[in-house]
DNA sequence: AAAAAAT
């Protein structure tokens, strides 16, 4: 075990890290920050919720020159809401040092982030887009960038932000520290670090630590129409504190956000099509504990460190593997357990033994759980809520009422099963529609009736009309997928 | 094929 004490770090450091409550350092954290500190390029294979982000932050912040105004470090994040989180991480690490952190990224104002820009900030967290334009505009200046991180990088990658951060590095000077942070070590990723670092160094947590061993995980069988059921059913009978429910479409998202509303449940949504405040706020409240649900893309698949979400539920099986690592380590952070369960359509069980190879780890299946069972959810949660209102003895105020309804029926029996009928939350069966978003492999539609979609047997074939005047020779088997 | 990210 190491403790930040044994690490040399300076005294303001170690100070904001007692702050924090930050003890001993994770494995990352011990194995990094040294190599860091001697400043050695550096590979970190880690998952957030490794306490990643201090173990590049640390060494950042312990060679800033804070006397200098000059940008010296800087960090490219694949969304917003993980370059804030990672600003605010690093500024209560470099505070007591005064190291300034400012945060920059898309969807807010760009004048007021010019003006923060004006006031020397020493360490720039930001999304690729934002970071470029201020580059463009000359208002961000890297040329005296000692060390630059590339976090989550397989996620930038995956979102096709390669040409920008070449662009980046453009500016940033050669000798440079490079710091790599990233969940898996795709090929691409490896190219990277060739191209651009100088004979990395490469920690990885190790695979014990790696496979997020607390949370359980289970996939439902269940056909597309009555996903929406079984997702209420389930959340009944689970109870979570904290939930979050993945889609595949932002507009599936925002249907379902409406129909658990409309169901009784505290849910919102998020994606990327809503404004940087909304998101915000959602987040917050979610944070809070304000919003039970939350119902998103995979803009919240990735890094966002929220503690105590007891489920993850992906309503849509996510469309490529690696996203499901990313969604399912929303849960079972902080030690904590976790349970992920995927819904999976009769059609797609081939696409889920693919997922299960990725991870290298079998789901468990999952029967739907009946109408009686999310019944019987509900109702122990009233009976815990009663247990616990009888603990506290807090009901001196009801004895009177109390004693009127048993005088007035006889059976104590009969008056507490009304209670208890009122108090809990029977199942909804509301109907709701979940727009059915285009099915992963496609299959040919068998489906030929004279539905009045005039369009319909088109959709299979791209291409076959609107090739014909220009097609290109190597273009001629388009009309089918391999 | 979708989502993310600059406006």
């Amino acid at each position: 075990m190491t403790k930040f004490a044994d690490l040399n770090l300076s005294p303001a450091i170690i100070k904001a890290v007692n702050r924090l409550g930050f003890e001993e350092a994770t494995p990352i954290q011990a194995k990094a920050i040294p190599l860091g500190l001697e400043g050695k390029d550096l590979i970190g294979q880690a998952q957030t919720g490794t306490g990643k982000t201090a173990a590049f932050g640390i060494p950042l912040i312990e060679k800033i020159d804070v006397k200098s105004p000059h940008v010296q470090g800087i960090i490219i994040a694949p969304t917003r809401e993980l370059a804030i989180q990672v600003s605010e991480e690093l500024y209560k690490i470099g505070t007591e040092a005064r190291v300034k952190v400012l945060a920059v990224y898309g969807g807010s104002d760009i004048q007021r982030q010019i003006r923060a820009l004006k006031k020397g900030p020493h360490i720039i967290v930001g999304t690729p887009g934002r970071i470029l334009d201020h580059i463009n505009r000359r208002t961000l200046k890297l040329g005296n960038v000692e060390t630059l991180v590339l976090d989550e990088a397989d996620e930038m990658l995956n979102m096709g932000f390669i040409d920008d951060i070449e662009s980046i590095l453009e500016t940033v000077p050669e000798e440079r520290q490079t710091l790599l942070f990233s969940a898996t070590m795709p090929t691409p990723i490896r190219r990277i670090a060739e191209r651009f670092m100088k004979s990395p160094e490469v920690v990885r947590v190790e695979a014990k630590e790696m496979t997020v061993p607390l949370i359980e995980q289970f996939f439902v069988k269940v056909p597309e129409r009555e996903k929406f059921d079984v997702l209420a059913r389930l959340i009944d009978v689970h109870s979570p504190e904290l939930a979050i429910v993945f889609g595949r479409t932002k507009r599936r998202v925002d249907e379902l956000a409406n129909a658990l509303t409309m169901r009784g449940y505290i849910a919102e949504g998020i994606h990327g099509d809503l404004t940087q405040a909304k998101r915000m706020s959602v987040l917050k409240k979610f944070k809070e504990g304000k919003v039970d649900v939350l119902v998103a893309t995979d803009v919240a698949a990735r890094g966002l460190d929220i503690s105590g979400v007891t489920h993850v539920y992906n309503y849509d099986i996510p469309q490529d593997p690696e996203s499901y690592v990313h969604r399912i380590g929303r849960t079972g952070r902080a030690g904590k357990e976790g349970m992920a369960v995927t819904f999976v359509s009769p059609r797609e069980m081939g696409y889920l033994r693919i997922v299960e190879q990725t991870t290298k780890k079998r789901m468990q299946p999952m029967r739907p759980p009946t109408w009686d069972e999310a019944l019987e959810g509900q109702q122990r949660i009233t009976m815990e809520k009663l247990e616990e209102a009888i603990k506290e003895g807090s009901v001196d105020e009801y004895r009177q009422v109390a004693n009127e309804l048993l005088a007035e029926h006889v059976d104590a029996v009969t008056v507490i099963a009304a209670a208890l009928k009122v108090l809990t939350k029977e199942p909804d069966k509301t109907p709701v529609h979940i727009t059915e978003e285009r099915p992963l492999p496609q299959k040919r539609d068998h489906y030929q009736g004279g539905g009045g979609d005039r369009n319909r047997n088109r959709r299979g074939k791209p291409g076959q009309q609107s090739y014909k005047g220009n097609r290109k020779p190597q273009r001629r088997t388009s009309g089918r997928r391999p």
